[in-house]
DNA sequence: CTCAATATATGAGTTCACTCATCTTTTGAT
DNA sequence: ATCAAAAGATGAGTGAACTCATATATTGAG
């Protein structure tokens, strides 16, 4: 008799375990993203969290080893809108590859900006995840890799287009080391509007692209 | 009568006091870099240190805010050191630009290796301090400062000498960026004595030392 | 030398991230 | 429908960074 709980509407195999864990895994992720944006993440406790999520703290765990891998979940979430975002927006596909690096940058800065306090706690870690120590490792590398991708096909277009020489992975590397550069320059820029580092990106992505042009790739 | 404590050997006013700040604020600093050096940063607690360091725990945060603090005059001192290095080193006057920085960086790589650890933790952010609400923002504004203007002074020699051209400010920062860029490809580096990092230097600073050479610079 | 003012040291106490033994729910086989 | 086993939730407990009220040491004025 087939009539339990296997019979959910997707056809899926396993019912309410599965569907709960996503729910509350977003609740989670919800609860903490809002605290961070209000309080700043020194100031956001996991009791808090749990408590604004409907679950007991130890559940937290069970979901997040450490309270930075939340905040990485959200580099993860957040990395998936710009990639939506740019994938969306046909006007990207007809500028220059200047004009889309530039705007990818941008993009990233502007959804950053609501939780500046707490990115200069993680972010760089995120980006930089170092020593084989490190719990959040491979949840890294893996969204590391998809940006890079991301980033490869991007620059492979202008390839393609003769825009650009060869540059490859290592171009794609690059441009990622680069991007961790101008984050820097970001957060500590004091300037209105960070008009400061939206003008040093312009003036690093044009010296680049002039320099390209030039073939000086391969020297 | 001027018999009191007021005639210390050297002249100064004020006795034990000051004397004995700095040898605490010396034991504690010993004691830390020792066990993280032989445990790593998170490994090793306050407590620790201060038994090390022959004080009470609370004592400890009286000389440094907190334990990340404890890491930056970490950095303090050895930005000092390799200053002093550089200052010493008679062969590096004659060499090509790119040459004294490949040095410099390389020289802070080997410096920071038995320390990969805990620089993950602390690097970082100490080379990007963000926001307001940091409490050691001043202190790294300070060691920032000194190492551009130390950047800084090389760049000159090199412009004044006709080797490139006039860089300013913004040459000195930018190299600070890549400085940064490079440390963290290093952090992640699993090669043999991370040749890797070593190799894309080499080819970065080549590859800038060519672009400056074309007059790139303004366009 | 004495003493009040000031600077510094101390460690018990607090807070918070994270753990773990125990209890609860879900599952799928019968 | 029952039930044993697996998955998951729970919150009291633990350890470590950091605080703070109190104790101690240093100083300089009289």
């Amino acid at each position: 008799m087939t009539q339990k709980t296997r019979r959910t509407p997707a056809g899926k195999t396993r019912g309410k375990r599965v569907e709960n864990k996503e729910k509350i895994r977003q609740a989670i992720l919800q609860a903490a993203l809002d605290l961070f944006a209000e309080k700043g993440f020194h100031h956001t406790t996991t009791k808090a969290i749990s408590r604004k999520a409907g679950i007991a703290e130890g559940t937290l765990f069970n979901y997040f080893e450490t309270k930075e891998d939340l905040a990485l979940y959200f580099f993860e979430q957040e990395l998936d809108e710009v990639i939506a975002w740019y994938e969306r927006d046909a006007r990207m596909k007809r500028a220059s590859l200047a004009e889309k690096l530039f705007a990818i940058i941008q993009r990233f800065l502007e959804r950053l900006a609501p939780y500046e306090d707490f990115i200069g706690a993680v972010y760089l870690r995120a980006l930089a995840p170092a020593s084989k120590l490190s719990p959040w490792n491979l949840q890294s590398q893996e969204r590391n890799l998809r940006y890079l991708r991301f980033i490869r096909g991007i620059l492979a277009e202008a390839e393609d287009a003769g825009e650009i020489p060869r540059v490859g992975d290592f171009g794609a590397y690059t441009f990622g080391l680069f991007h961790l550069a101008i984050t820097t320059h970001w957060l500590r820029d004091r300037s209105r509007g960070k008009e400061q580092t939206l003008a040093l990106l312009d003036r690093c992505l044009k010296l680049g692209g002039h320099f390209l042009k030039q073939g000086g790739w391969e020297w």
